[in-house]
DNA sequence: CATTGTGAACGGATTCACAGCC
DNA sequence: GGCTGTGAATCCGTTCACAATG
């Protein structure tokens, strides 16, 4: 409800918990937004503006706790409890997201992974089943669960938001290349891997010069 | 060399881009800017300033023809010729974005998949086989590939990269979850997945209310 | 007369410069 | 002395309002 912090501000927060999940674990005590700076790509300015926008965490003279700042970010992005999430889609993508958050994302809890062809249901990723769609109701109401990533077909997206949203899901991070039309208080991020790719292809370098090279 | 347009822009294109496309393919043959609003939900003005930045590409009192900006964005993107790829890591990551890329994404190119584990090489995607490592620098210089996606651990990304370079790769596409380090004149793009979902999470609405009119 | 194209106004985010503090 | 915290200045992107035109 309090939440109304500057998107780019938002974006950047899990880089900094990504940066200091590394120094704690080599044990490193104290960070200065410089070195903050370095490991992020950041400028030092906007790193500790970004965290006196919360409030001030530092220590003048000295620099961060990086405990205590963790603890403070984890807490401000919503990770300090353990979020649950459901992934609809059991594509090759589907598959791939779900088990790495199993493997490798410990604020996040897989609730269930769900899929419209039955062919799919039963089959196993890590020690979680495929479901058919029919049963993802029940999972997002009994668990509370409020976050979905869908990586379906584009044709189904909507459809499938829809239902997600009829049954509590608030934030989607959606993967189908299509927009969704959503009510006004859920939260959708695209991620869509095409658009990624396609405008980077925009700053590729041709490079004359180098052909010329080679052939030497 | 004569790519500057602003970031802000560049991002958006694909997303016209795939409009067009799918208003083409109803055989819409005018669009104003006020429908490419409805359906990318920029506003029109907007929309309107972004083809501008590129020269005027509309008819006024009329709108936009679908075929001919469609062209243009292409052009200007540089997905008018055949864009030509590698992926490294061939993961379940890696594996989806290869095959969706093969299936799915006209204007690319898969050149080849690449994998540190032997055990991966040989088996195949769609048509195409999963090489060693080793074969990387060959298939890029042979083919004069620019542009890699990378899907390989955070511990091993830096020296992947470090390769890909070596070997005249310039825009990279990057899904590990790690800072890049690359020479000034490479464009790297994150698409970290965990930080997507993270940064979803502060949006997230925990919604007493409803909890409460649920135990009506 | 509907719609594009654009200078001017606005607003948000970043950078600068330095005051405050350990 | 070194590093954080922050008001002021700047930059950049978006929105507004309207002139230009098929």
């Amino acid at each position: 409800m309090t939440k109304r912090a500057p998107k780019s501000i938002v974006k950047r927060l899990p880089i900094y918990l990504r940066v200091l999940d590394g120094l704690i674990s080599r044990e490193v005590e104290i960070v200065s937004s410089r070195v903050l700076s370095e490991e992020t790509g950041f400028t030092a300015e906007q790193i500790r503006k970004d965290f006196a926008y919360f409030g001030a965490f530092g220590t003048r003279g000295t620099g961060y706790n990086t405990e205590y700042l963790r603890s403070k970010l984890l807490r401000i992005i919503g990770l300090d409890r353990q979020t649950k999430l459901v992934v609809v889609g059991a594509g090759l993508l589907g598959k791939a997201l779900t088990r790495y958050n199993m493997l490798k994302n410990p604020y996040v809890d897989v609730a269930g992974i769900f899929d419209a062809n039955p062919a799919e249901a039963g089959s196993e990723i890590g020690s979680l089943k495929i479901r058919p769609m029919k049963d993802m109701p029940a999972v997002i109401k009994e668990q509370q669960v409020k976050v979905a990533m869908i990586s379906v077909p584009a044709e189904s997206a909507q459809q499938v938001v829809n239902d997600l949203v009829d049954n509590g899901i608030t934030a989607i991070l959606n993967f189908a290349p299509t927009k969704l039309k959503v009510p006004q208080n859920i939260h959708v991020h695209n991620a869509d891997l095409t658009n990624e790719l396609q405008s980077l292809i925009y700053y590729v370098i041709e490079d004359k010069e180098e052909l010329r090279s080679n052939s030497k």
